[in-house]
DNA sequence: GTCTATAGGCAGATAGAC
DNA sequence: GTCTATCTGCCTATAGAC
């Protein structure tokens, strides 16, 4: 069992912190190491250290970023059994990165993706195709269950929401405006949701 | 009556052309004027003279963008008279930017907006204010004439519709993958469509 | 691990000649 | 309109001392 006592977060860990933030923010473009630098009250030089260059940390910030992104899904399995919960928490993941007026760290990437160092390409594609495969999970096993309803394949249902909800974050955030969020978000779900009703 | 004569175009619209591509292929951050420079084989003080700076050209961008947009909006409305065929014209003015391996320039710049210059942020809001003005109102004359089904006020779906839209750009580009778009526009639209039937 | 110092390059921008 | 020349500033990155 894990313990509870919260240590102070070494170097590494602040410079992935404050790298992430400054990425969902401002993009992998429009950040420096010397922003890192003097929020941490370091040298850029030190931040070398740490991370060889800026891509090895970008794909240290993705694979960070996944990882959780992944054991919040897991986590959302074990809580929620049914499938529209399971959905609907999903959708919620998105809204509380929103919340911190950030893109999500990937639809990010996915902008910039042109821009972006090689070795760093391949892995925010393996975020929106594992995404894609936990959300073809849980909508083939709703519709199985009766509580989701959708024609066609779950892999394109799902890709499909991925889509809407990063679309959703997209829009969103310039308006700072969580509802307009929610709205979307509410509709994409609801089109999946199988109708009560004779 | 326009006449058919295709002149040479002049180098404000060069500019504009090669810059317009540039962000959408890589980001406001993510291009320079050495990039136009080069490719324009005019030197960047050159480029001074056409554009005071990069934040006037972005509005520049923004400006034609809408334009030629919203033009074409026009020539849908004009051209189909139905509501169905409407949105699918719609989601196709998309698919056609996005088969140039380009993002939306709007979509980029939401990406972006922490870090654009203030003179460029309002249009960009603006593009998809107009945008959902001209969806809720196709949406709303579809739901009347009967071709068109969904709950809850236009201007809600039609947030919806551009969030999935530009979403599906976003995440469909790094693939290179157009069926991963047209897979989503058709599941969109296709939530708001009647339903032939009993 | 963190520092100072510095390299080398590229950014946006301007002055002034033609 | 376009050029050369130049400026200032920022960027990523490295060498080497502590």
């Amino acid at each position: 069992m894990a313990t509870m006592t919260r240590v102070a977060p070494d170097t590494q860990t602040r410079i992935l912190d404050i790298a992430e933030r400054l990425v969902q923010k401002r993009g992998f473009n429009g950040f420096s190491y010397a922003d890192i630098a003097v929020e941490l009250k370091i040298t850029t030089a030190s931040l070398h250290y740490h991370f060889a260059g800026k891509a090895e940390l970008g794909r240290a910030l993705i694979a960070r970023y996944s990882a959780r992104f992944f054991e919040a899904l897991a986590a959302i399995e074990a809580r929620l059994p049914d499938a529209d919960a399971r959905l609907e928490a999903y959708a919620n993941l998105y809204a509380a990165v929103l919340r911190e007026k950030r893109l999500c760290l990937c639809g990010m990437l996915a902008a910039e993706y042109d821009t972006l160092p090689k070795a760093m390409r391949e892995s925010v594609l393996r975020f929106f195709d594992e995404n894609e495969r936990w959300l073809a999970r849980v909508l083939e096993a709703g519709r199985k269950a009766g509580s989701l309803d959708f024609g066609g394949p779950p892999e394109e249902a799902a890709r499909a929401i991925v889509c809407g909800l990063e679309g959703a974050m997209l829009v969103a955030r310039p308006y700072r405006d969580i509802v307009r969020f929610q709205s979307a978000a509410q509709q994409l779900i609801a089109s999946f949701t199988a109708k009560a009703g004779p």
